[in-house]
DNA sequence: CGCGACGTTGATTTGCCTCAACGATTGTGG
DNA sequence: CCACAATCGTTGAGGCAAATCAACGTCGCG
């Protein structure tokens, strides 16, 4: 069960087996319920989680009420909030299981503490960040460059498998747009 | 001039003299005429910029054969496209000076070793890659929940004066509209 | 069984783009 | 220093993609 985040970061860099318990001593373990939160609109973000099975999204309510979905995760990724957990503010989001989850918990604090004892862990989130950041400079170079259409089959051909995971409507959300024209691509030619 | 950097840094970690001194001796300083590219397509990011004065942007060229703007830069930022420097491959897009520029260019492999040397600048700089990864989360929540003219407002809003720098077709680029859009939003009210 | 959640489909509206023409300003070569 | 081109912004007319509003079908679940 630890072996998945294990193997996750050897992708990165390598950890002698102390640097390994060190770590594994910082984690908790968390499952989570189907529709259950993981954070919700002003509680500050308590650190980050690791999927090890299940998959949620990040969402918040815009000024039209309607949930706006700005990220998924699913198995080997780190998903929190991180405007609340870098600026130790309220949380203007939600975090919630679309399906049941097994989680690994690292609690802020014990996180900065584990950068100084192992700094090569440091290089390994950073790594991490980084990738969160191309990501989404390229997920804004798609949104202004590729027609909704354009976007929407791109996304499936990314994530072949992943849009049986997910209610229609939610990946409309993601997608920045509306239900009823996702249903209308999808009858066109699918 | 290095004091720019230096005070920029204190703002987020606490370096020693020495530690100040082996970052000096890492960084180039560069000037760059108005129009001049400090990176084009096909050549791989060599490294961080940090903006001592003037204006940059970060665009590449779509499908329909136009530039899109994905960043600017001003002083006491850091530039560069990370998905070539992270990736180690041929860029896709063009960053050029607006106005005339004085930068810092910290080579890549240079920054390897010294996040070996003073782990205190690889925390700074992974703050750095946490800041922008909001900033860009932030700015896929607004273009998927605001209208193209409350981002206009919203941007006006958020940095007043910065739109004297940069003539309106480039802002429109970055906006994610057409020009003759936002000649038509500023003659409504202003 | 009946209710709520989710998806589909049709009619209408609208925000923004495209195409096009025209000023104003800047820059450049003769 | 002027003439001309290039660049940038403005304005008008027409068109289209996607939203909105609304009704209906279907599945799963308490």
């Amino acid at each position: 069960m630890y072996t998945q985040l294990s193997e996750h970061i050897r992708r990165f860099v390598t950890l002698t087996v102390d640097e390994e318990q060190l770590l594994q001593a910082k984690i908790q373990s968390k499952t989570l319920k189907k529709k259950e939160f993981l954070l919700q609109p002003g509680k500050v973000c308590p650190g980050n989680y690791f999927v090890v099975k299940g998959c949620l999204r990040l969402y918040f309510v815009n000024d039209k009420l309607n949930e706006q979905i700005t990220q998924f995760a699913i198995e080997s990724w780190w998903i929190a909030d991180y405007d609340s957990l870098l600026n130790k503010q309220p949380s203007q989001c939600y975090i919630q299981a679309i399906e049941p989850c097994e989680l690994f918990f690292l609690p802020a604090m014990h996180q900065t503490e584990l950068f100084e004892q192992v700094p090569k862990l440091q290089t390994y989130f950073y790594i991490m960040m980084q990738k969160a950041f191309v990501a989404s400079q390229r997920r804004i170079g798609f949104i202004f460059n590729q027609s909704d259409e354009e976007r929407y089959r791109h996304f499936v051909k990314l994530f072949p498998g992943f849009i049986q995971r997910v209610p229609q409507y939610m990946l409309a959300s993601y997608l920045g747009f509306t239900p009823q024209f996702l249903s209308r691509l999808r009858a066109k030619k699918d």
